[in-house]
DNA sequence: ACGATAGCCTGATAGC
DNA sequence: TGCTATCAGGCTATCG
C-alpha cells in the first residue's frame, strides 16, 4: 500500500491517535519484522516510552519516543496499522502490537510480511541505515535539475527504474512513477542518462504535482478497501495511465499499453510517450 | 559502481 | 469447478 502519499496519510491518522500515548507492552508475533535490535531489546526499550511525535522520511514512518528513540516502520507492499481492543483475537496477519496505558492497542498488519521496523537511538537515527541512504524529499529545495542530471549521468537503466531508486528522490513508487512519466511525456524505457535538462525540470515539477494531488485525495487505494485505519485513498480515480491497460489515454485517446520494466508492471501511452530517435554518435568537439 | 536476477511472503485473479 | 501460473503500491542480497 505505500508510496509517499499513502504513508503520509497514515502518518496523519496515527499522529491524531497515538501522540501522547504511553507504551505499556509490546507484542511481536513474527520476529523477522524487527530488523534491529533483537526482539527482546525492542520490547524492553519501548516499554514505558511515550510517543511524542509522528514523522515521516520517504516511505518510512517515524514514531518519536520521548527524547530517546526513533521507531522506524516501513510498510513495504502491504503493511497497515489498525487499532484494536486488547481482547480482540490476533489475526494471522497481525505481527506486532503496541498496547498503550490508555488501553488502546495499535496493531501492525502485513499479509506478505515484507514490512520492517528499526528502533534506533534518536541521536544517530539519521546517520545510519536506513535513513542515511535516502535521497531528497520531493519538495526539497535542493532537488534541482543539476542534482538530477548528475544523479542520472552514469545510469543507463530505464528512467522508470531510476525513478524508483530511493537514494535519488525518495517516496516515489510504481504507481506515481508511471504517472510522472506520463505527465512528463517520457517513454519509460528511456535510459536515464539521455534525459535533458528540460526533462529533469518536468520530472521535478510533475513529481510534486502528482504527489500533492494524491495527498489531497488521501493517497491511492487499489486491491484493498482500507489501506490502514481510517485511510481510504481516492486518487485511483484520477490516475492517467497506471493500471489502465487497454483503456483510452485521457490526453489523446490511444490505447494504454502495459509492459514490464525492471520486473515492475509499467503502463504508458504509446502516443504521448514516444521513444526518442537515437542521437547521432558524433562526438561534439566543442569545449 | 552498475545492472540483472532471485528472493522474501501470501492471496487474488486469469487462463486453461 | 479446480488446478496452475502470474501478478501485486518494495526492497535486499548476490553475482558478474
Amino acid at each position: 500500500m505505500p508510496e509517499l502519499p499513502e504513508v503520509e496519510t497514515v502518518r496523519k491518522v496515527l499522529e491524531k491517535k497515538v501522540v501522547g500515548e504511553k507504551i505499556k507492552e509490546v507484542y511481536v508475533y513474527y520476529s523477522k519484522i524487527i530488523e534491529e535490535p533483537s526482539v527482546e531489546e525492542f520490547k524492553e526499550k519501548l516499554k514505558g516510552k511515550t510517543i511524542t511525535a509522528m514523522d515521516r522520511r520517504g516511505k518510512w514512518l517515524i514514531f518519536v519516543l520521548d527524547d530517546t528513540y526513533y521507531l522506524l516502520t516501513h510498510l513495504r507492499m502491504e503493511g497497515r496499522f489498525f487499532f484494536r481492543n486488547h481482547d480482540d483475537e490476533v489475526s494471522r496477519h497481525e505481527h506486532v502490537a503496541f498496547l498503550f496505558e490508555s488501553g488502546l492497542e495499535l496493531r501492525y498488519n502485513d499479509t506478505r510480511k515484507f514490512g520492517r521496523m528499526y528502533l534506533l537511538n534518536k541521536d544517530d537515527a539519521f546517520k545510519v541505515k536506513p535513513l542515511n541512504e535516502l535521497g531528497k524529499e520531493p519538495w526539497d529545495k535542493t532537488l534541482t535539475e543539476d542534482y538530477l542530471l548528475s544523479s542520472y549521468k552514469m545510469r543507463r537503466l530505464p528512467i522508470k527504474t531510476v525513478l524508483l531508486d530511493q537514494s535519488i528522490i525518495t517516496g516515489i513508487g510504481n504507481i506515481y512513477a508511471d504517472e510522472i512519466l506520463k505527465m512528463s511525456s517520457l517513454y519509460p524505457l528511456t535510459p536515464a542518462n539521455e534525459l535533458t535538462r528540460r526533462d529533469c525540470t518536468n520530472i521535478i515539477n510533475n513529481t510534486k504535482e502528482v504527489l500533492n494531488k494524491a495527498l489531497a485525495s488521501g493517497g491511492t487505494t487499489i486491491r484493498s478497501y482500507e489501506s490502514s485505519e481510517g485511510v481510504h485513498g481516492r486518487f485511483q480515480n484520477q490516475l492517467l495511465v497506471h493500471s489502465k491497460e487497454g483503456e483510452d489515454c485521457p490526453s489523446c485517446g490511444s490505447k494504454i499499453v502495459k509492459i514490464r520494466v525492471g520486473g515492475r508492471g509499467t503502463y504508458y501511452c504509446p502516443n504521448c510517450q514516444r521513444e526518442r530517435a537515437k542521437e547521432a554518435k558524433t562526438k561534439k568537439v566543442k569545449k
